[in-house]
Parts: C-alpha cells; sequence; structure tokens
DNA sequence: AGCACGCCGACT
DNA sequence: GTCGGCGTGCTC
C-alpha cells in the first residue's frame, strides 16, 4: 500500500496524504474524498508528508484518464505561488478550474426561464425573483450555484420558481470528447515589407526555445497579421497556441479575422464561456486537440500538453492583471510560463507598459518595431478643446457636457456621411446623485461608493460591489420629491444629449455593463461596420480592436478622467487610452480627427497624445518614476487588511505597522484606511511596501507576515506591484 | 475555501 | 423555551 501527497484546489500549501494500491507518479491527477467533499487534486508528492495515523488517511477514489500535468506545470504552479504569495493549493484552482473540467462523464442542472422577461405582466414578482429572471435574461442558462453567486437569493426562491413553472431544470451531461481541431494553414495575408520583415523575425523564434519579443507598432500598422504568421509557424510544427486578450476585447472581429487565415474557430476561453465548453476546452487542451486557445488572462493557467507560442494581444491591457483571489499580472506570468516551457511569447502593443520598455532597454526583451500605418490611413489629427473656453451650452434637456466645437465637428462629419465616436470611460447616467435641498448623496451600503444612476433599467447601481436598487422617487433623507438630482455624466447622459442635438442621427451605446454580454456587443459592433449607425457612444470597451474604416471622429467627451487618481499608473493609463481611442479614427483612406475636451490643456500628458510623441511621455514617467524609486526601478507590494469587523481589521493592520521592516533598502507606507474603506461589507486597511530593485521582496513580505498573527475573521492579501490603490 | 460545531442574543 | 447570528476549528 503507497501513500501519496496529494495537492487539492484549496487554500493550502500543504499535501494531504492519501493511499493507494497502484503505484503513482507525481502530476497525475486523481479523484479523493476530502471532508465530505469529492475533489480531484493532483499527485504532489510521493510517501506519508503528515504525521497522522494511518486510519485516518483515505483512499484514493479514482485516477483519471488524462494527461498528467507535466513537470512544467507543476514548476510553473510553484513559481505563480512563490512569487504572488498565494498558496499552492489556490494556484491549482486556477490550473483544475471547475469540478466538472476533469471528472468524466459529469452532469450538470443547468436551469433557465420558461417565459420571456416581456410577458411578466400579471405575474407577482418579488425583488429575489426579478434578479433571477434579470439574470437569466437572454435564454441565457446556468448553474444553481452561480444563479445564488450572482444574484443573492437563496435557494428556496428558484425552487419555488421550478415549481410555479418559471424556470426550467434541464440534465447537460458534459464532458462529450473533444474533436481534433484541424487547422488548416493556408496562405499568408499580403504583408507590406515591414510586416514581413516582423514577421520572418517572429517566425525565427518559434521552435528555438525561450524568448520574449515586443510587437511595438502604432494603431493601425497590422500587428494581428504579423503575429498570425508566427502562430502559423508553430501550428505547422504541430505545436498548440495560446493568445491572450484583454478579458473585453475578445470580439467577432479577432475571431473572424482569425477564421479567414487559419479555416477555424478557436477555442475560446473567457468568464463567459458556460460550463459544459470550458470543460470540453479544458480537455482538449489537455490532450492536445486543442491547437489554438484564444482566452482571457485564466487560459495561461490551462495544461495544454504541447504548447508551441504565446502572444498576449494589447500586452499592456491592465485587465491582465487579477486582483480577486490570486493577486497576479498575467503578463508577467505569461512570460514566466514560456519561459519555463522554452518557447517565445510575443507581447503586440501599440503602447507598451513602462515595465515592458525598460525590459526591452535591458536586453530581457527582444523588440520588433512596426511604424507604418495600414494601406493608405494615416494617424490622426488630435486636438484639445479648453472646455473652460469653450463652455457645453445647456440645451432643453438640462446640462450639456459637449462643447460647440466638437458639436461642429459631428455635425460637418454627419455632413459628409462619416461616422463618429463619443467616448466616455464611465457607464450608466450618472456617477453619482445629490439632494439639491438637503445635500444627501445616494451611497452604497456595502461600499465606500457613491452609487451610480443607471435611467436605462430605473436603478442606482454600485460599480465596486453591484448593488442595486430602483431609484428612488424622493430623497430618502429630506423626503424631496424634486431633489435628485444627476450629477456628471455618463455614457447614457451623452447618448441622451446626442439624441436631442442630433435628431436624425443613428446612435448606438455600447457599454460594458452587467446587462450587456457579448453577443450585444457584437451587435452594436456589426451595425456599425454595416454603417446603420451614425454616431457610437461608449465607454473603454470601444478603445481596442476595432476597426471601423468609415469612422473618422473621435470626440473624447473628459480626457482628465482618470489623471486625477493618486495611482501609480494613471498617467500611464490615460496615455494609453487615449492613445487607443485615438487610434480607432481614420483606419481607412479618410483621415482621422481626434478632440479631447479637457480643463487642463497644458497638461504634459495630454500634450504627449496630440503630439503622438511616446518617447515624450516615456521619458517624463521614467524620471517620475526613478525619483520615486517605483516600478520598474524598485519593487512595491501592497498589503490589505479586511475583515467584516473594523476593530479587527484596525488591529492587525497597526500590529503590522507596528512590526514593519525599515531599512536603507526597504521602506515601508502605512496603516492608513484604503480609499475604499468599504467594499462588499469589508472594512479595509492598506500598507505598502517599497523596496530597491534587488531586495527579494516576498522574503521580506514573509518574514513580516510571520510577525503577526491573524485570528480567521481577518483576512490579509498581499498584492505584489499593485496597480490599484483602492 | 467550505462546513459543522457551539455558544450567546431576540423572537414565537 | 427555540432559531439563528458568526467565531473557531478541521479537513488526509
Amino acid at each position: 500500500m503507497n501513500v501519496y501527497g496529494v495537492l487539492l484546489p484549496l487554500p493550502f500549501n500543504d499535501v494531504f496524504d492519501y493511499r493507494c494500491d497502484e503505484k503513482l507518479h507525481i502530476g497525475q491527477i486523481v479523484v479523493v474524498p476530502f471532508g465530505r467533499e469529492i475533489l480531484a487534486g493532483v499527485i504532489w508528492k510521493v510517501g506519508q508528508s503528515a504525521d497522522l495515523d494511518s486510519n485516518k488517511i483515505k483512499k484514493i477514489q479514482q485516477i483519471l484518464d488524462l494527461p498528467p500535468l507535466s513537470s512544467v506545470m507543476i514548476k510553473f504552479i510553484e513559481k505563480t505561488a512563490a512569487y504572488n504569495m498565494a498558496s499552492l493549493g489556490m494556484v491549482l484552482k486556477m490550473v483544475l478550474g471547475q469540478k466538472t473540467n476533469q471528472l468524466p462523464k459529469q452532469k450538470v442542472n443547468l436551469y433557465g426561464l420558461n417565459i420571456k422577461n416581456e410577458n411578466l405582466q400579471g405575474i407577482r414578482i418579488t425583488e429575489a425573483r426579478k434578479a433571477v429572471f434579470e439574470f437569466l435574461d437572454n435564454g441565457r442558462e446556468a448553474e444553481k450555484e452561480e444563479i445564488l453567486n450572482e444574484t443573492g437569493v437563496s435557494d428556496s426562491v428558484i425552487a419555488a420558481m421550478i415549481k410555479s413553472g418559471f424556470l426550467y431544470k434541464k440534465e447537460v451531461l458534459i464532458n462529450e470528447e473533444a474533436e481534433e481541431q484541424v487547422v488548416n494553414l493556408g496562405s499568408p495575408a499580403v504583408l507590406t515589407d515591414e510586416q514581413q520583415k516582423a514577421a520572418d523575425i517572429l517566425t525565427r523564434k518559434v521552435g528555438n526555445g525561450f524568448s520574449a519579443t515586443l510587437l511595438d507598432g502604432v494603431t493601425g500598422s497590422g500587428k494581428t497579421e504579423v503575429y498570425f504568421e508566427a502562430i502559423a509557424e508553430a501550428l505547422r510544427l504541430g505545436k498548440q497556441v495560446l493568445v491572450l486578450v484583454p478579458e473585453i476585447s475578445l470580439t467577432s472581429q479577432w475571431l473572424k479575422r482569425f477564421e479567414i487565415r487559419f479555416g477555424v474557430t478557436p477555442y475560446i476561453w473567457h468568464s463567459e464561456v458556460g460550463v459544459k465548453d470550458k470543460a470540453l476546452t479544458w480537455k482538449a487542451a489537455a490532450m492536445n486537440k486543442a491547437k489554438v486557445v484564444v482566452g482571457a488572462r485564466s487560459a495561461l493557467f490551462l495544461p495544454f500538453k504541447d504548447l508551441g507560442i504565446i502572444v498576449i494581444d494589447e500586452s499592456h491591457d491592465h485587465s491582465f492583471k487579477q486582483e480577486t483571489l490570486v493577486t497576479y499580472q498575467g503578463r508577467d506570468m505569461a512570460v514566466l510560463r514560456a519561459h519555463l516551457e522554452k518557447i517565445p511569447v510575443i507581447l503586440s502593443t501599440a503602447t507598451p507598459d513602462l515595465e515592458t520598455i525598460v525590459n526591452v532597454e535591458e536586453g530581457k526583451y527582444d523588440c520588433v518595431k512596426l511604424t507604418k500605418r495600414y494601406a493608405k490611413a494615416v494617424l490622426p489629427e488630435i486636438e484639445i478643446i479648453d472646455i473652460k473656453k469653450e463652455k457645453p451650452i445647456k440645451g432643453e434637456w438640462g446640462v450639456s457636457f459637449l462643447s460647440p466645437p466638437l458639436i461642429n465637428a459631428i455635425n460637418r462629419n454627419l455632413e459628409k456621411g462619416e461616422q463618429s465616436m463619443l467616448f466616455l470611460n464611465r457607464r450608466g447616467y450618472a456617477p453619482l446623485l445629490i439632494c439639491r435641498d438637503c445635500g444627501h448623496r445616494m451611497q452604497c451600503p456595502h461600499c465606500t461608493a457613491w452609487l451610480a444612476e443607471h435611467r436605462l433599467t430605473g436603478e442606482l447601481i454600485c460599480h465596486h460591489c453591484g448593488y442595486k436598487m430602483n431609484t428612488p422617487k424622493f430623497c430618502p433623507s429630506c423626503h424631496s420629491e424634486e431633489g435628485l438630482t444627476a450629477c456628471g455624466p455618463g455614457v447614457e447622459r451623452i447618448a441622451e444629449e446626442v439624441r436631442y442635438r442630433f435628431p436624425l442621427a443613428r446612435t448606438a451605446i455600447l457599454s460594458s455593463d452587467i446587462t450587456t454580454n457579448y453577443k450585444e456587443i457584437s451587435k452594436v459592433i456589426h451595425l456599425t461596420e454595416k454603417k446603420e449607425v451614425d454616431i457610437l457612444i461608449g465607454t473603454q470597451i470601444l478603445a481596442k480592436g476595432h476597426n471601423f474604416p468609415d469612422l473618422t471622429l473621435v470626440g473624447v467627451v473628459d480626457a482628465d478622467l482618470g489623471l486625477m487618481g493618486t495611482d501609480l499608473r494613471a498617467s500611464e493609463q490615460t496615455f494609453q487610452l487615449l492613445s487607443q481611442v485615438s487610434g480607432r479614427a481614420g483606419r481607412g483612406d479618410k483621415k482621422g480627427m481626434v478632440y479631447l475636451q479637457t480643463l487642463y490643456p497644458d497638461n504634459l500628458v495630454l500634450k504627449a497624445v496630440i503630439e503622438h510623441n511616446r518617447a515624450q511621455f516615456i521619458e517624463l514617467e521614467k524620471s517620475a518614476r526613478r525619483m520615486l524609486k517605483m516600478p520598474p526601478y524598485g519593487k512595491l507590494a501592497a498589503l490589505i487588511i479586511s475583515s467584516a469587523n473594523q476593530q479587527a481589521a484596525e488591529a492587525v493592520a497597526y500590529r503590522l505597522g507596528q512590526c514593519a521592516p525599515n531599512t536603507n533598502f526597504i521602506e515601508t507606507l502605512g496603516p492608513a484606511p484604503a480609499p475604499m474603506a468599504l467594499l462588499r461589507g469589508r472594512y479595509r486597511y492598506r500598507l505598502l511596501l517599497k523596496t530597491a530593485k534587488n531586495i527579494n521582496i516576498q522574503e521580506v513580505l514573509k518574514r513580516w507576515l510571520n510577525m503577526v498573527k491573524v485570528k480567521s475573521n481577518v483576512r490579509v492579501d498581499v498584492d505584489i506591484n499593485p496597480y490599484s490603490f483602492m
């Protein structure tokens, strides 16, 4: 009888011992009983690890007929956990995903709506039921657990809804065998000389061990076509390909280009993919049946059997940084995985982040540049509108946010029959509702944040925790019926103004709302492609990857948004965002025009944007970070102490502050209440650790954290190289 | 992480 | 008298 240490997808660093008659090997995926659960885990150690009675050691229930995790994958899990100060088990959880991924012939109960949301008249509808109806709208089917998590209703609500016939329950068998993906290598797109040279360099890296290469090309220079050639080479060698994209930009446009080039739809992996398809993709990746997977950052943890290349599209994007559960920077972990797998990784972007640029300068990454825009497209002209001088003029609908020069430009564009885009990185109608009679502001009960008004749905929503309430008819504080006033603009409010100002124009809103799913986003993009939209109004989503040849005008409603934060990367992110948004204008043969509305026309970041002068911005940013010894010139880690009990959180934060390490090379700041002092009902405190570049910051943290005993109702989260300071 | 156990306050 | 809040401890 052999004993093995099994690593489980739970927040532990240690293995649990199990018995097995058969001889097993490290990396094999097994099924074990744990408490009252049945879990899939991985053979991590041979022999017994814990000192405990042999009768307490349970038996391995099943050895799964899956390829074992490779030694590379095991190393990857270890290094990811160590670097990000996470437990091995939680990183393993990211690798194994949901239970249903590995277990053979599992069935899952899916729940869906029997009636359409529109036909609800006459039916008694409670808050809880309404939440379920909304969640399952659009024919969505979900597991019970997911519905409960997302809507916060109780088990009995679902049961009652099934009983009264509102919901149906459907048993779905998962783990049908994935078919081997057949890729048609086809022929490359016609490339320009510059593109061809870049493609040749990238192609030569495939099959030649580890390399990290920055594919640095201005927007519209055809980076995608270039890295497609490197992908083709990996596929030619029979290797698997992983393309990481920012969560939001995995659009039908990218997929269409891929399908045209390779004659096959890649496997897709992101948060909205259902359990069944996730299970299929997971197995297909593990068994080398999936040749190409495109997905959000979590796809990086798929157990590919024979990975040949990783491409990170829009590698500067901040959505590669995960900030919940295990915090990690997907871009960095992708480089780590490529290093361990001994394969190339390509970072494709028009606005590389400072960390990446410094890596190129230090010779750690190679760099391939694309300087010319595709075909006849030229870079757009960017103009600043000082809204202190060009004040927006009030109209019959109320307050205005569009300045006269921008309105004139849109009018000219409409006359020419060309498309315009208005960009405002703020969802909903207004970010805040304030009572003009008593000054009361509508706040989220669970977070230090205002509730944003969403007029389309008639709700106030917290953008941090998702808390929702119906927009009140009168002020809850002074009961005034006229007092409540929307404060500031969101995209819905801009759309309202646009409808008044340009009544004949066809408009559409594109926003990353909770209610907006991939299908709806694709629909709007499709309409815009078909030129059935004259003015497109939207958030962040608009910034990336879309190609509308007849879009010649971009108006940035508030270019200052984002510059105001205390965030270390605020100016970098603003520069990137504005450059990306500007890049949407004039991608066809017509020249584009961009207007930035601002209160600070002399701001250096905005200056760099209008001059398309990235080098100047980089120098500015470099000197600022060097002076502050901030990344990439020093290391940074944040400690977030949180608890539902404020005193408990404060006590731990205070204790940590008392024994904080401080030397010539190590500096600590805090503790201080976090800017989001209350988030999802938890009180939060922050400490910041700053060290010189040559210090092992994880070691420092480990020693520091070991000095303070933390009770179980307090959580201490470590964020290595934090992006958010909230 | 889940989940049971157990100890104190507010209800039928 | 019980229901249920969440603080504590355990899972091989």
